[in-house]
DNA sequence: GCATCCTCGGGAACCGCTTCCAGCCCAAGC
DNA sequence: GCTTGGGCTGGAAGCGGTTCCCGAGGATGC
């Protein structure tokens, strides 16, 4: 009966919403603001001019200690706050950082956008997001509208892995520009180096007498953000390391805690399951975890699994894993960034951030006795 | 011994950072931008006045189909894009919504920023981002300098109460908000009745004839999202109306998924453990059902738990919850906030998002006879 | 055929701030 | 005592658009 009210309620909103009904707005905040004061208006209270005003403001050029104590007090009593608009129109920096990634509720994400919104905020920088996936529309119109305003001084891209066409636009911006995940031999990529780290938790496996690994995660086209693609290709380097090219299996899976739960319950249900689970990050690792005991596979007596992330969850699962410390870059990413805005040159190639092997509770010896 | 390497990598790395080295820029995005076109390079190419052109590009105002098209072609050739600075200047809009929330990482929160960021996207306008802690220096510079700024049209805070002073300020900007979450007898208020869900849910455990439930979660007071308060008021209303009072239980715990479980699993080793529990959300509540099978103790049949979200994991873990929409709510304060721009009056309240409850396999009567 | 209306396009002011340039004044140098 | 130089300051020109206002025609009404 709840949800039956709930439902008819729901309808009538969207009916509402559709209809353009005006909505809402504390009237507190209606009333016609008091129109805020310019620098002109603090120029005028402390005597001054504009030009002297602002410099005393910004601090930039030569001003006697007198008057600026004058502006900055007629300033204070104003409540005056510079209008980023015009600042940014006048000096060409707007003291924004754009962020480009393909999802925010994915565990990494969202902790590299706490990291750099942390650091930006320290610095004074506003933060505008965009939030959007590969190969959806949306995608195509942050590119193509959004960028392009240059509404930004810098922008850093997480996970993201521009087509051609789209780092001719972000080129003719001529904005600096800073990447989190990608390859390192590249300038201005920041992170771990995730070919790396796939590589050594295959061989964290291969070390423990395991043949036959299945790498599980992503492979839907549209979906991949390039970290899924260099994680796959460390974990076929090892593989191929230790001769076992042909052995190497990649099976697809979504990115996500129940999607690597329900990938796993089909590899698992099956007759040929591998002996060890590469996942490609610590929530399919998680769900592969969770399918396991759910099917009454002992872990890691039966199955070995290890995860790259060392996600929050990791360590009550757990799970065996390569630690990384995805707030770390995303705040070093922004430092890099504001670097680069104050020198703008000397190009330098960024050193990878390392990637420890957590060993917990999820990986064993194949075979007890060889250990 | 890679640890090792990447522990002394890791330091190498703070020191160049500390030091002030100048990092890595992509030369490709180095060289001088060959000077955007603006539009009075527009309006030149195709032979007609800068207000003209104007007019043609933005479609305000008398222009014939002929010179419009011819200027619409020059734009094209240009490349033309409009600089955000200049048009938010002249026109005092500047197509852009702030977002505060107290944290990104929350799957509530991630969920409801990507449902604004999809709505924002679709009309063309930026969203920026103010992720700050309640009680955090960061918070207090955000409502002090950033938002002051004025840099948008409008505000959405998520499960922000502002206090009084941050209210005044907000106010002083003259700019219309949104809450996602929070009391629905104030306008400008969107999203589910958290007290009524609450409440709800604690009335599903009192019909299968629990007395002894306790409510899980918050109470560590700086980090308080309003969410959380409302949601245990909901709880001690419900046993208020049954008699119980006293009985209710309020035992904090970290609004996260190991928070939880480490909660929990102190929780229920406890002698007198209850027989029910409401978790302040699904995260929790998952916590909570990965403590009991760690402690065995089994889950519907001697321990009930029910959460409120329907977080992603929720049906893996079989979870009775409470279920909302955050990405809807999202996206409809964004609606709600744009068309609020549009027709800056008539305030009304916006009815509650439904919540339905969702019967999974966590909950159970309290004496199975009694069913 | 002439006055009138309307559409279209151009000129210029303006949004709010920065910054170049020139002028002023005062201290130091000869 | 008169330049010279430098620290401060004010005036004014932008930054890149929008928009008000007005004039020029062309179409229409009488």
């Amino acid at each position: 009966m709840h949800t039956c009210d709930a439902r008819s309620e729901w309808n009538r909103l969207l009916t509402i919403v559709r209809s353009g009904t005006v909505y809402a707005i504390p009237s507190t905040f209606n009333d016609e603001s008091p129109r805020m004061s310019g620098i002109a208006d603090v120029a005028l209270r402390a005597g001054v001019s504009k030009s002297t005003a602002s410099r005393a403001l910004s601090g930039a050029g030569h001003t006697s200690e007198r008057t600026r104590a004058r502006v900055l007090a007629a300033a204070n009593e104003l409540g005056y706050v510079p209008s980023t608009n015009a600042v940014s129109l006048a000096t060409g920096r707007t003291r924004n950082i754009g962020v480009v990634m393909p999802c925010v509720n994915r565990w990494f994400f969202a902790e590299v956008l706490e990291g750099i919104q942390a650091t930006l905020l320290a610095s004074g920088y506003d933060l505008t997001l965009y939030d959007a996936k590969p190969g959806s529309p949306a995608r195509a119109r942050v590119f193509a509208e959004f960028l392009a305003r240059k509404r930004f001084d810098g922008l850093i891209a997480v996970g993201v892995e521009p087509i051609d066409d789209e780092i001719g636009q972000l080129k003719s911006i001529g904005r600096p520009i800073v990447n989190i995940v990608g390859a390192h031999d590249q300038p201005g990529v920041v992170g771990i180096d995730d070919v790396r780290a796939a590589k050594r938790a295959t061989e964290h496996l291969l070390g423990l007498g395991h043949r036959d690994i299945v790498f599980l995660g992503a492979g839907d086209a549209d979906v991949w953000a390039n970290v899924d693609r260099l994680r796959l290709e460390g974990y076929q380097a090892a593989m191929s390391d230790a001769g076992l090219t042909s052995a190497a299996r990649h099976v697809p899976s979504p990115v996500t805690l129940p999607g690597g739960y329900a990938a796993a319950v089909d590899l698992l249900s099956d007759d040929g399951r591998p002996t060890a689970i590469l996942a490609v990050c610590d929530e399919v690792a998680i769900g592969t975890l969770t399918a396991a005991r759910r099917l009454g596979i002992a872990v890691p007596a039966s199955l070995s699994v290890v995860g790259i992330d060392d996600h929050e969850f990791a360590e009550m699962f757990a799970l065996t894993t390569l630690k990384q410390e995805p707030r770390e870059q995303g705040a070093l990413a922004a430092r890099v960034l504001l670097d680069t805005l104050q020198h703008p040159d000397s190009p330098t190639l960024i050193e990878p951030m390392p990637a420890r092997l957590i060993v917990r509770n999820s990986t064993a010896s194949l075979d007890p006795s060889q250990n």
